[in-house]
RNA sequence: GACCCCAUCGUCUAGAGGCCUAGGACUCCAGGUUUUCAUCCUGGCAACACGGGUUCGAUUCCCGUUGGGGUCGCCA
């Protein structure tokens, strides 16, 4: 028989880590067991329902690129179908009409639990039995003859053809109800797994204090979707050798339920930004430039008249530093403004040193001596050339070029930057920083 | 409260009775490389919740305790 997985969504707006999980791993088994992953929009709660929270749930599926096998079905147009299988269940006598509660609302159809143990067996938690007595009947239309959840839930997996439910531990309770009912009806059950919550940083379960719970949070922080993707998929799943970083396809080939483990865990933070520093850094070139133009301008640090040659050329001088495309600008914004702020404390221990500003003015003239190539090759000869003559250090040299260009202590080989913020600006810079803080001693 | 589920380093995990003086990853620390930082390399800190069993032998099996979580709707 063929595999059929289901994403179930009630579209409340935005898609939190723990459902996206969910539809992960459905995918995730779908695909490796050559199915198909189909898409059910459980929108009866119309009052919540907007079309911009379907549209919010299509797109996360889609930036992360779960691919979905059908149209998706709108759990709203089968209410028809949902009242006759009631109907059935009502002339089969599993099910009766009662005022519950006698609130005087009118008669609602409850579902009578067979009043016998149930065992299902789960796929990740293994066999869990329920006493008969510990199960209680439950309605599955209401007085107002809207059908509930329960029944909903079940009938359109019968429709849709699902074999596999793969959903959150919140519903391990409902699938004895669920289990009783396709018994009733008389469908063969699919098979279920049920998956550990993710918790929040304190371990606790996700409030809506909580924030980096949610998927557009992490689309607009910037984070890359295959990062986000493995690391929520190695969150409760692992392929069961050590690898950590893994493409789609390596999921989908080891992908097991098996392998999935039953106890909660949380996202951290920090290992998710180092899972977006590997794939960023296996992204190709020419993928990352609008990943960075989009984080440059979101900081207001992106002008139109900026080059590709030249973001190319930070990108590759900025090398592995960057793990995030935010993180760019707020690391080196000096290669997109001159009006970079000068780091104080690299300033008193570069610039302001004894002699330092005397160095910087020297070397100023050497690297007014280099015409263009402005290679990293030729303007480091020119401060070797002068490190020597003077019986220097090249750290002598390098420290104060540094902070004058860039305004700190700390980044990519000071060649490489020379070399990318090009002749003109390297000399301006120095000048101007000779200027600032020569009047300042 | 009742019922159900869960329990390995701070975090994510490997482990399905001896291969475990418990392995990997993130973070952190130290050293090396480098003009700085990052990368990279080497090394280090750090865990089987507790108590009983079963067994020649338990992280692994069973029971209990403790702790955490889920569910008890004419919500989904």
């Amino acid at each position: 028989m063929r595999i059929r997985t289901r994403f179930a969504p009630s579209p409340t707006g935005n898609v939190h880590i723990g459902n996206i999980r969910a539809a992960i791993y459905n995918w995730l088994f779908a695909r490796h067991e050559g199915g198909e992953f189909l898409l059910r929009i459980e929108d009866t709660d119309l009052a919540r329902s907007t079309p911009e929270a379907v549209r919010t749930v299509l797109d996360s599926l889609a930036w992360l690129g779960l691919t979905v096998d059908n149209e998706p079905l709108y759990q709203s147009t089968q209410r028809e179908r949902h009242l006759e299988v009631a109907e059935e269940l009502l002339s089969k006598g599993a099910a009766y009409r009662e005022d519950r509660g006698g609130t005087g609302r009118g008669e609602a159809v409850v579902f009578k639990m067979p009043g016998c143990d149930i065992t299902y067996d789960d796929l990740i938690k293994g066999p869990i039995t329920k006493k008969a007595a510990d199960l209680k009947d439950f309605v599955i239309v209401r007085s107002d003859g809207s059908p509930v959840f329960h029944l909903g839930n079940v009938v359109d997996d019968i429709t849709m053809g699902i074999t596999h439910v793969i959903r959150g531990d919140d519903h391990v309770e409902n699938t004895f109800k669920h289990a009783a009912m396709y018994a009733a009806i008389g469908a063969p059950p699919p098979r279920f797994a049920h998956l550990p919550m993710i918790v929040n940083a304190q371990g606790k379960p996700y409030s809506k204090r909580d924030g980096d719970a949610y998927v557009g949070e992490f689309q607009e922080k910037g984070f890359l979707p295959e990062a986000l993707f493995n690391a929520l998929a190695l969150l409760g799943w692992s392929p069961g050798d050590d690898r950590e970083i893994l493409t789609r396809e390596e999921m989908i080939e080891a992908f097991t339920l098996e392998r999935v483990r039953s106890s909660p865990s949380q996202l951290d933070m920090t290992k998710l930004l180092w899972f977006n520093g590997q794939h960023l850094k296996r992204r190709a070139p020419e993928e990352q430039v609008a990943g960075y133009v989009a984080a440059l301008r979101q900081q207001g640090l992106w002008r139109e008249d900026i080059s590709e040659d030249y973001l190319r050329a930070v990108i590759a001088c900025m090398g592995e530093r960057v793990r995030l495309y935010s993180e760019l600008g707020e690391q080196a914004a000096y290669f997109f403004t001159e009006d970079y702020v000068y780091d104080e404390k690299s300033v008193r221990k570069r610039l302001l040193k004894e002699g330092a500003l005397g160095i910087l003015r020297e070397e100023l003239s050497a690297l007014e001596a280099v015409g263009e190539p402005y290679t990293a090759a030729n303007t480091e000869e020119a401060l070797r050339a002068l490190a020597e003559q003077t019986g220097r250090t090249m750290g002598d040299m390098v420290h104060p070029v540094r902070v004058a260009v860039s305004g700190t202590a700390v980044g990519p080989g000071l060649f490489e930057l020379l070399a990318t913020l090009g002749r003109a600006r390297v000399l301006a810079r120095i000048r101007r920083t000779l200027e600032k803080f020569e009047t300042q001693e």
